[in-house]
RNA sequence: GUGGGUAUAGCUCAGUUGGUUAGAGCGCCAGAUUGUGGCUCUGGAGGCCGUCGGUUCGAAUCCGAUUAUCCACCCCA
């Protein structure tokens, strides 16, 4: 029999120790995210394909190679989700949110999938934190978004993460830029890649992208989008980089940011990280106010943005900043003989009611393994428990840092008089350490 | 999709010009007068040497293919 013990390509277990981090870091996002007023939201895992088509767009890379598309059993075109905007959106529409009070305020927590080849920081199943704000069309509210990306790397202790902005015009003013790019880069189209001569008849924004290094040199020296704005986006730029100014935000303006999706419009911007090498994002966003009308008809402008998990941890480990993981067990209660063990289920039973991590015996090994087991635990404080403890009525509790033990009660009183022995121990240990 | 590196125990890696039953450290399990961890000592379990094929009397070692993985391009989180 072929033994099966290996991922699909491009996905990884988080295992527990690593997950404990997931926790932190998750509770750490939303708590800050909620201080903005941001409500978490779940969506499925996937969608009908036609939501990606539509929204993220045809000409996409991440819609035309990377989606894990398939039909389901009565032929429905299924997609998981590549990103998670699109699935906010709709089910913002679906369920009405947007009669409700506006502006809406939502967060999620999604595993996305794309299919490409795995590298340092990108997988085919990754993680990503996002932001949506729905019904505001002020540039207030692309302040505020970037606002609260900000407080969120503040509050981890992130250094050297770079805002950068750019706004890439409505369809009125892009219409006009679109004919300039055309004009400047068929000029020199001798000059351009083949992949750049594609982009050239698909989407000449994609070229502003290329890394190839004679694409380079024309791009530097090509019309900038900022220049062929119309005056109602050129005003909302004004006003974002006004705002931020006086948030005190720092961000340098990239004119050379063309998100790869095609919904976005105005605002566009990215987080940059230097540790993280080629794949230097860690995330990115912007307003996307054609996408709601899109794919429901209703006309509310909005903007959000995504942090991808994944990255965000491997900058703290780059860093230097460890992120708590699970709290160790405070209690082990070691046990001899059949009798031993049951007393030991019973105590821990009591003490986990006082909310205290308690483990015991469940190998049947004797006292001296229990005792080890303990120790790679790195339980805090343990018990012995045996024939002689219950035939007493008492038992030592030891501090297993300072080896300092208490005698306790194990019958009626024992909550109590653990708790006392408990604090004891523990003061004993803080004042060993001044 | 294109290009480069790598593949030996749970982990990090040795393995001589091809030569007997494949090694270390760490980890895991256990023992050192039978009920108390950390240090030390001893023992044990655990490998189709990624997979398939070829060369050879003989392959972990040489050759080919394939898969996986890492890195870069592209794109993005």
């Amino acid at each position: 029999m072929q033994l099966i013990t290996k991922a699909p390509r491009g996905t990884k277990d988080i295992l527990p120790i690593e997950c404990g981090k997931w926790i932190f870091l998750e509770n750490l996002l939303r708590e800050e995210s909620e201080n903005f007023g941001f409500k978490e939201i779940r969506t499925p895992v996937f969608e009908h394909t036609e939501l990606f088509k539509r929204t993220v767009g045809e000409d996409t890379d991440v819609v035309q190679k990377e989606m894990y598309t398939f039909s389901d059993k009565s032929g429905r075109s299924i997609t998981l989700r590549p990103e998670g905007t699109a699935s906010t959106a709709r089910a913002m529409l679906e369920n009405s949110l947007h009669n409700g009070a506006l502006p809406i305020k939502l967060s999620y927590f999604s595993s996305c999938y794309r299919y490409e080849k795995p590298q340092a920081g990108r997988w085919r199943e990754f993680h990503q934190f996002g932001l949506e704000i729905f019904g505001s069309q002020s540039p207030f509210a692309d302040a505020e978004l970037i606002n609260t990306a900000i407080s969120i790397f503040k509050r981890l202790g992130l250094k050297n993460i770079k805002l950068q902005i750019n706004t890439i015009g409505c369809s009125k003013c892009r219409e006009t830029y679109y004919d300039e790019l055309n004009h400047y880069f068929n000029f020199y189209k001798d000059d351009l890649c083949e992949t750049c001569l594609e982009r050239l008849k698909t989407n000449p924004m994609r070229i502003l992208d290329c890394k190839n290094s004679s694409c380079q040199k024309l791009i530097k020296e090509a019309p900038i989008v900022i220049e062929f704005l119309c005056k109602e986006c050129a005003e909302h730029f004004e006003f974002l980089k006004k705002y931020l100014t006086k948030l005190q935000i720092e961000y340098v303006v990239n004119p050379r940011i063309v998100r790869g999706l095609d919904y976005y419009t105005k605002t566009v911007f990215e987080f940059v990280s230097e540790e993280l090498g080629t794949q230097a994002v860690v995330g990115g966003g912007g307003r996307y106010d054609n996408l709601v009308s899109q794919i429901g008809g209703k006309d509310i402008p909005a903007l959000g943005f995504g942090i991808g998990m994944e990255r965000l941890l491997l900058i703290l480990e780059k860093q230097g900043i460890s992120l708590p993981s699970y709290e160790p067990c405070e209690l082990y209660i070691a046990s001899a003989g059949e009798e031993g063990k049951i007393k030991a289920f019973i105590l821990a039973n009591q003490i986990r009611q006082a909310g205290i991590k308690t483990e015991c015996d469940i190998v049947n090994r004797t006292m001296k393994s229990q005792m080890k087991y303990a120790d790679k635990i790195n339980a805090k404080y343990s018990i012995a428990i045996g024939e002689d403890e219950i035939k007493d009525g008492y038992a030592m509790l030891k501090n297993m840092e300072t080896g300092e033990t208490r005698k306790i009660s194990i019958g009626e009183d024992f909550i109590s008089s653990f708790s006392k022995a408990h604090v004891e121990l523990e003061n004993g240990d803080a004042l060993l350490s001044k």
